[in-house]
DNA sequence: TATTTGCAAATTGTCGAAAATCCTGTTATT
DNA sequence: AATAACAGGATTTTCGACAATTTGCAAATA
């Protein structure tokens, strides 16, 4: 028997934090003064606080002490250092979950496929949501390393995955609407999918990577063409203050 | 032109908290009720339950919606599994290291492990603080990875570091007085940082691994003797993990 | 006897205001 | 003119009290 407590207001404030960061609606570098958080999400500074603080443990808020908290920057280089050790991450997962996982892991691989890729098909279906897209395709790879039995390496890939989430929303609705792009991935997936079930481990890996170097090649171009936008805002931000202070003196 | 901020009184506490836990001062599933601790380290709620808070994202406080904060259990399920994963992490940021590493970096491998052998020798030191070990120890395994070139890595690798000082800190002082398995660990780590300078990936995690491998076997026949019973229970799944683990290698 | 119900005590979570700290623009000093 | 010292205002951080929730225990019920 589960008892089901009830969810403290620094929980749910968190998620809906997350999700703000997540989708963009809070962009990089704004900062977040409480006072203007208070009235947005209707509560107190303390459950703000410790929601804030959750955040910047895991990288999406940074503090500077007694100056507050701001959204964590995005940069091209961190976004290649993510990635990066993402892919590795992801192989690594993959590799054991291929060695220990069993039929019913098997049986949640087919099924979170056949959802993700009826879906995404721009044969079957012309009317996706970018939304959906990434949520059945998160489960998709989820249950690809659902069995590798270690719960600290799928922690740290959550947390790596949500990560990537913030670079991918900048171009997600590009990609929805690349058909070609779009089918190739799908033949890339499929491979990935048959070769998991041979219990192939090598080749699973290397179709991994190759996939995360496609999707790392295309959501770079689309980063640096959005790119100086969200740095420009940061860049005017910081410049006005320089700007004041020389037109002071 | 850094500017020195003054800390808040949450960091401090929560580095306060962090040692206690880290030290077994707070012992495992230990629970944390605020008042208490509020007279305990002279501060009220808020900065109290932002400490907890960060606390519980990297996992070595666990939350119960509505009842409060605990100090996080051990298992032995977790220790193989934080261990497994940790030395693989290892080995992942060695191989980086190697192919990026600079002269500097060279160079400061070779100052922290003088520092750090000489003063673990038992030939030459007769009594070492188990304290100022770990420490130095911490130092040469950091100076190993720092060049690897990925923040993120070095992130998680700190990260699985300070998890693993819990389980170690449960038998730190036994090693301090196994002077044969001191100078077999010597000659082991004089071995990986030949391997490491000699720019030979494949034969440094080799090593490292065997190292961990060895550093495994020990723990856990020390966290056996002085875990409670009930803990107990899963250890021959967790042995046919480290087996698996032992084979693939 | 075992299970459920209901109340009191204890603890957690939240609030609003007070204290501490930082930033900005002005004035004083060299 | 350049630098340093200093208030005023804004923001962050912390406090102490209040509200909400859980837990323990005893009485009631089957």
């Amino acid at each position: 028997m589960n008892k089901q407590r009830k969810p403290t207001k620094a929980t749910v404030v968190l998620e809906k934090l997350q999700d703000d960061i997540l989708t963009g609606k809070l962009a990089p570098e704004e900062k977040l003064p409480i006072e203007v958080l208070k009235k947005k999400y209707g509560l107190s500074g303390s459950p703000l606080r410790e929601a804030l603080s959750r955040l910047v443990v895991n990288g999406l808020v940074k503090e500077e002490q007694q100056c507050g908290f701001c959204v964590a920057p995005l940069s091209l280089d961190e976004f290649y250092d993510i990635y990066d050790i993402r892919a590795r991450i992801e192989s690594m997962a993959l590799e054991m979950a291929i060695a220990n996982g069993d039929d019913a892991w098997e049986a949640d691989i087919l099924a979170s496929w056949h959802k993700f890729s009826k879906y995404i098909d721009p044969r079957l279906n012309k009317n996706v949501d970018p939304k959906k897209w990434d949520e059945l395709q998160k489960e998709f790879l989820f249950s690809l390393v659902k069995a590798c039995g270690s719960p600290w390496l799928l922690k740290i890939r959550a947390m790596l995955f949500e990560q990537t989430a913030r670079y991918r929303a900048v171009c997600i609705s590009a990609k929805v609407h690349d058909e070609k792009g779009t089918i190739g991935l799908l033949k890339m997936d499929e491979k990935l999918v048959a070769a998991v079930l041979a219990r192939d481990a090598q080749n699973a890996c290397q179709i991994s990577e190759e996939a995360y170097r496609m999707s790392v090649a295309h959501t770079a171009e689309e980063l640096k063409k959005r790119m100086p936008e969200g740095i420009k805002h940061t860049e005017s931000h910081n410049e006005r203050r320089e700007e004041k202070r020389r037109k002071r003196s």
